[in-house]
DNA sequence: CTACAACTGTAGCACCTGCTACATTGGCGG
DNA sequence: CCGCCAATGTAGCAGGTGCTACAGTTGTAG
């Protein structure tokens, strides 16, 4: 059985700054142990299985995310609010890797087995509900925000698979132009 | 090492096949060689290693996502392109599920790591080349349509991995008309 | 028939996987 | 000091992984 003490918590932080670096597909209990400075055996005392430990682990990042974009400084357009997600979703920190993460949790869920599905939903809902606040903090009425935010959630994932293709060069920055006109359009922000 | 014959050939469609069904994260050859009324003894003898196999599976279902959207009928405008697009790309037939393959392969090569890397490299430019194609055989024009491609292949991209968790929804189709509004836009069409 | 090459079946290697049984430690309340 | 219990270390299990060594078994050309 699982615990849920302080132990639980901090292993629950390392596991995600390890996960992020490592990535989620290809992890394993015993190299993870290691980089952590304890053993498997610990993580499955801590944690009630891998799937518990990854749920709790894309449940941090998720949290990571949210509190990331809440920060972000406030900008006066929805377009201006397109283009500074991006540059904060592409420039090697920490917003960058825990959507990847979120990208690489996703694709486990593609073929909708759990506990991926699941999971990957919950953390999907709290993330379009974080987008759609912010695009309202930019301007946007709130009634069109989630509409809003849907495709721009979309676009950013996918241009996230990308990511990796294009590192260095300028080719995604064009779609990301096209995108934040897209997004002020449907926010009745078509002219801003 | 690797053979170039027949036999492999009809080996790659019936993994291809398999893949398609199975999902490529969590592959392996024991079952897939199973499957196919073989042993991974002999996969290993037509391919040359895992890699290669995996190599030419995506290569299979790209080829067989390009032909399916070469094969689509025309429509008028760009609009109605990427509506029948998206409807094609959601059926639950063939073009779904080669894209959700693309997006599997996609999600292995986000941290840049071969051969995945590369893979998705090639049939990404192959894939965005064919997208803007019949973006012009819609009436786009020519030099604007790779820009158009872009941002409509990475929204795509994107709503594949919310669709299993909206399946039967239809919570992907507003997203859809806004995308189809945005792309006609950028293609010149934005009062079509 | 012989010789050669393409192909395939059997068995197994070394390593990794999540997970568990068991014994031990350490600290705290009685 | 005792007993208790959470936390931890050691060792190992059963099963899976990609891959390979070796011994055939075909089919065909000389």
């Amino acid at each position: 059985m699982a615990t849920d003490g302080e132990r639980r918590r901090e292993l629950a932080e390392a596991a995600t700054d390890y996960v992020l670096d490592h990535g989620l597909i290809e992890l394993s209990l015993r190299p993870l142990a290691a980089a952590l400075g304890t053993s498997d055996r610990m993580l499955l005392y801590h944690f009630d299985g891998k799937d518990d430990l990854v749920a709790a682990v894309l449940h941090t990042s998720n949290e990571r995310s949210i509190a990331h974009l809440r920060s972000l400084p406030a900008v006066p357009s929805v377009r201006e609010a397109v283009l500074a997600l991006w540059r904060a979703s592409s420039d090697g920190g920490q917003l960058e890797r825990c959507q990847r993460l979120y990208v690489e949790a996703a694709a486990l869920g593609l073929f909708g087995r759990e506990p991926w599905a699941g999971v990957v939903r919950d953390a999907n809902r709290a993330w379009l509900q974080a987008l759609a606040d912010w695009l309202v903090s930019a301007g946007c009425r709130a009634e069109l925000a989630p509409r809003a935010a849907n495709l721009l959630d979309a676009a950013l994932m996918g241009l996230h698979l990308d990511l990796p293709l294009e590192r260095g060069t300028d080719a995604l920055d064009g779609s990301v132009v096209d995108l934040a006109g897209a997004v002020a359009t449907i926010a009745g922000q078509g002219s801003a």
